[in-house]
RNA sequence: UGGGGUAUGGCCAAGUUGGUUAAGGCACAUGGUUUUGAUCCAUGCAUUCCGAGGUUCGAGUCCUCGUACCCCAGCCA
């Protein structure tokens, strides 16, 4: 046991592993596993679990972790699927080695171990249909009733299972059940189906089986398998740990994990369920999987959030069995802090207004010694060219400026970062009323951002040089709903009312710095003042970086005018 | 009394076998630094742990009775 680890802070699935550590359960092994099912992609809720598990396996002497595949559903389940959530699973940064296991490699001896199951007098294969099978399950508080093929006998139960297997029937015609108690409170215990029959061809055994084992009796088996020692799981298979462990205690196998489950993580204005993430990208509410508004792994990478960001967000919401939602503030302030100390700042102007210099010689051009972090040197620097046109933020000019706002306005001076102190002189309207240009001074002896004579400007704003701007598309993300809690029961219906329609703003007009050229694809910059920017994997061209914006800045300006 | 769970500040969450003033993070508030109204720094933020009783010298931690919320009737995982 080793305690390496300064972030993680003590959680009782870490309290039950050391007490088992202390007890020598397991010899000493700790073994855990990271088991998605191949049917979708990987969101932050997964990203918790992976987190988990492979937390655990690192922060423990000697624990390693698996990365297996639930791959028993063939009509879901795709390599488009599995590929991607490997990809994700490295992304974040963890490392199965050579532990790469799908629980379809398990059939053949999953198969065997039912046929021990039949001759033990622990299963059978019944005949009733799913209609007739609901109706004896019974209910909530009315016991079920045994199914008249419940006591066939070995021989013939064994028969029907390998004609089952041979293809004999058609789907539904027959499966194979456990035998337990039907009138259990707990619905798992009532007989729960092992293999169904389904005529579908698998990711990896193609049409080698038209049998296929369900989960519950799969999983147990599976980490059985692979020696893992703590199952780690979600709330809902609570019920289901009693038919996990008397799977276990039926068959031959040495190893017992210990199923331990934990709350599922739910963020504030956001889904995180494959069924709803899946809806949004069938019906183009988003572009795909890896929109950069959409919670999931490829998503959330596209958007410019960083694997530490995301690994730090884990370990700072804890693991309980409390259901809650966290406020997606917390992730946004763990990318703001990552992003924050590595990446570099960069002029950008996303929403532009005109600005002249009415004393700068035009034609002129002089560069301007930027640093690219102010409080890190060793990022290094570069020059701005400045000349006599150049554009400003629009929201960073008012023409009547309230008390506080300390921007430009008719005849304010102000700051232009790194460059010069200037001073509005005029502004100029179209037709409509609205100013689309402003007419400035600048003060020679200003260069570099300092005044000689020491005076002080409140404000000091980002821009750009017109003429060496870099014209390009910025798209502005938002929440992508409204509401704090989408995805709460009491929206089953309703969830997709709450989608903001605001939650992407396509900028095609924005002038950045002219070294921003350079940016490649899922480069991470400081707009300054504005937020964090990465630019788009997928839409980016040479000569033309797309960027998102990953999160804004604080804005405490902002927060003063609500 | 179907069964299984959970309840600690606005949101999360530590609180090992009951023992001083109930960690920490986010959010919020206030002050300081600042050529990003950013960052950073400092300070504040639960006489109280779902409620009511009880045991005890002493309870968030034990007992009793309640209350609220979550999960379960797929041949899904």
């Amino acid at each position: 046991m080793s305690e390496n680890s300064t972030t993680e802070t003590s959680n009782f699935i870490r309290n039950i592993i050391n007490d088992d550590l202390k007890n020598n359960k397991n010899d000493g092994r700790v073994h855990t596993r990271f088991p998605p099912e191949p049917n979708g992609y990987l969101h932050i809720g997964h990203a918790k679990s992976i987190c988990l598990n492979f937390g655990i396996a690192q922060d423990y002497q000697g624990g390693i972790c698996n990365l297996r595949f639930d791959d028993t559903n063939p009509d879901k389940e795709n390599v488009e699927y599995s590929d991607s959530i490997q990809n994700d699973v490295k992304w974040l940064g963890f490392d199965w080695e050579d532990r790469l296991y799908f629980s379809s490699d398990y059939f053949e001896k999953l198969f065997e171990f039912a046929q021990q199951l039949i001759r033990d007098g622990k299963a059978y294969v019944d005949n009733l249909s799913a209609d007739e099978i609901r109706e004896y399950r019974g209910a909530l508080t009315k016991p079920g009733k045994e199914s008249p093929h419940r006591s066939r006998s070995v021989e013939e139960n064994l028969d029907l299972f390998d004609r089952m297997r041979a293809g004999e029937f058609n789907e539904g015609e027959c499966l194979l059940r456990a035998k337990i108690d039907m009138a259990s409170p707990n619905m798992n215990m009532r007989d729960p189906a092992v293999y169904r029959i389904k005529k579908a061809s698998h990711h990896r055994t193609g049409d080698e089986w038209c049998i296929y084992p369900m989960y519950d009796y799969t999983h147990c088996v599976s980490d059985a398998l692979e020696g893992i020692t703590h199952s780690l799981c979600t709330l809902e298979f609570e019920d289901h740990r009693p038919l996990y462990d008397w799977f276990l205690d039926q068959l031959p196998i040495e190893c017992h994990p210990q199923q331990i489950e934990f709350a599922r993580l739910n963020l504030s204005y956001t889904v995180t369920s494959k069924r709803k993430l899946n809806e949004l990208v069938v019906e183009g509410q988003v572009s795909s999987w890896d929109d950069p508004r959409l919670p999931t792994i490829v998503g959330m990478r596209r958007r410019g959030y960083t694997p530490e960001a995301m690994r730090d967000f884990c370990s700072r919401i804890g693991v309980t069995k409390t259901d809650t939602i966290i406020d997606v503030g917390v992730l946004e302030n763990c990318v703001r802090e990552d992003l924050d100390k590595r990446t570099r700042r960069v002029l950008a102007v996303l929403d532009p207004l005109k600005v002249v210099i009415e004393n700068y010689p035009e034609g002129e051009t002089e560069l301007l010694d930027a640093p690219y972090h102010p409080n890190d040197p060793d990022m290094g620097q570069r020059q701005l060219p400045f000349s006599n046109i150049l554009y400003i933020e629009q929201s960073d000019f008012m023409e009547e400026p309230p008390k506080k706002f300390f921007r430009l306005g008719p005849g304010r001076e102000v700051r232009l970062r790194y460059a010069y102190f200037i001073t509005c002189t005029d502004v100029i309207k179209n037709d409509a009323g609205e100013v689309i240009e402003l007419r400035c001074t600048y003060d020679p002896e200003t260069k570099g951002g300092n005044a000689p004579d020491g005076r002080k400007v409140k404000g000091t704003m980002h821009w750009v040089s017109a003429e060496h701007a870099l014209k390009t598309e910025v798209r502005l993300y938002d929440r992508l709903f409204n509401d704090a809690k989408p995805d709460s029961n009491k929206h089953e219906q309703d969830w997709k009312s709450f989608l903001n329609p605001d939650s992407m703003t396509i900028l095609d007009n924005a002038y950045l710095e002219p070294s921003l050229i350079d940016a490649k694809s899922e480069d991470i910059y400081q707009f300054e003042r504005t937020g964090y920017f990465c630019v788009d994997n997928k839409d980016s061209l040479d000569g033309k970086p797309i960027f998102n914006r990953t999160v804004t800045l604080r804005d405490s300006w902002a927060k003063l005018n609500k």
